[in-house]
DNA sequence: TTTAAATAAACGATTGTTCATTTATCTTTG
DNA sequence: CAAAGATAAATGAACAATCGTTTATTTAAA
């Protein structure tokens, strides 16, 4: 029997994504998609079920690999700054290293499929989160607030950072903005400035 | 002449708004939107040129509305913390009061159109808002950090918060998020504390 | 009567998906 | 070791449906 071509598989993932950044979900069609790739319209119909299955397969690849990174080095049992650093640092990293992996994800969150991508989260990935939240909570290293605003704080503001790095304009009359690990580590204290008791 | 009838240019934004909250970019075509605002195809474009000016102009409309609602009562010569917190509770009731047009430029902001959104924040809105952060630096009741930093956790945590209130599901594990006064108020004293020098 | 709003119908292009056929690799046979 | 057969990958062509947009015509108010 004829093996599969991995290399088509990969470039319809990757097109796919690109595509997606690009020209968002409106600019995804089937048959642009397989010219981008270098397929036949039909070959996309082996790998993936239809349109929407292709997005999901998509969706649910990259957040396995976005919170394998994530977790790279992390101690839910270490100490609130250290991990909370080791965590920026980490979805900084991924980010830069795999912006349009990072951006689609990022469409993804706020698209009619946001529901669907928390689905894909890993169970091991909440629970070592959670572990270090009560941890960190218990030892008072960290002020007792629902989980919503701890993540809103935590990480909302390295998230806008990262936005803003990737647009070509950040806000109205600045130029460019370029995340520096000195304007990172300048946000980070006072993130953890505003979450310590 | 036959005067237009304004009930039919509402209709056709309302439902357009609707649309793209509901079913994204992807599920705004002219035919659907017609049939539902009641009015044929053709109508849609003695108002709008193309599909794209329909969008833009949705944009443009909304982002005034929204800007025009945070700056109600606002005083950029004010203190810092007043007027911090002006801003997070007028954002929270737009965002409460409207929630399809402020889910609608959400989906704006995280689109390709991204970047064009930006060029219809009026030019008073943008000097209220550099006034009001140099003030508050001049007066070292803001520490001083670039613009982009002080918008990423002065307002990201607000808008990641008032996402998990629309969102069905917030974050795996947990129920439904309902952002109260009080959730507000606790994460706003948070979010001062990291900006007070 | 004049004028622009509003419409139904139609345009070619593109949409997501399927199907009959060909191609390339592995296995079996000689 | 080579040829034939088996099997799924890969394809080009085609499908009806829908897409954004235009045009010729009708409608309603000034």
């Amino acid at each position: 029997m004829r093996p599969r071509d991995e290399g088509k598989e990969n470039a319809i993932r990757k097109k796919a994504m690109e595509l997606i950044v690009l020209t968002g979900f409106d600019g995804l069609s089937m048959h642009k998609l397989a010219k981008l790739a270098g397929v036949s319209v039909a070959t996309i119909y082996i790998y993936y079920k239809d349109r929407e299955d292709l997005i999901l397969s998509l969706c649910k690849e990259e957040t396995t690999r976005m919170t394998e990174a994530t977790l790279k080095g992390f101690d839910p049992s270490g100490s609130f700054s250290e991990g909370l650093q080791n965590q920026w640092k980490n979805r900084a990293a991924f980010w830069l290293k795999n912006p349009v992996e990072a951006q689609f994800l990022e469409r993804m969150r706020h698209s009619p499929y946001q529901e669907k991508t928390l689905q894909f989260l890993k169970k091991d990935f909440i629970a070592a989160m959670q572990t270090f939240v009560a941890n960190a909570i218990k030892r008072k290293e960290l002020v007792n607030v629902p989980v919503e605003v701890f993540w809103s704080i935590a990480y909302a503001p390295l998230y806008q950072l990262v936005k803003y790095h990737m647009d070509k304009t950040s806000l109205p009359g600045s130029g460019h903005f370029s995340l520096t690990s000195k304007i990172m580590n300048q946000t980070f204290q006072l993130v953890l400035k505003a979450l310590s008791p």
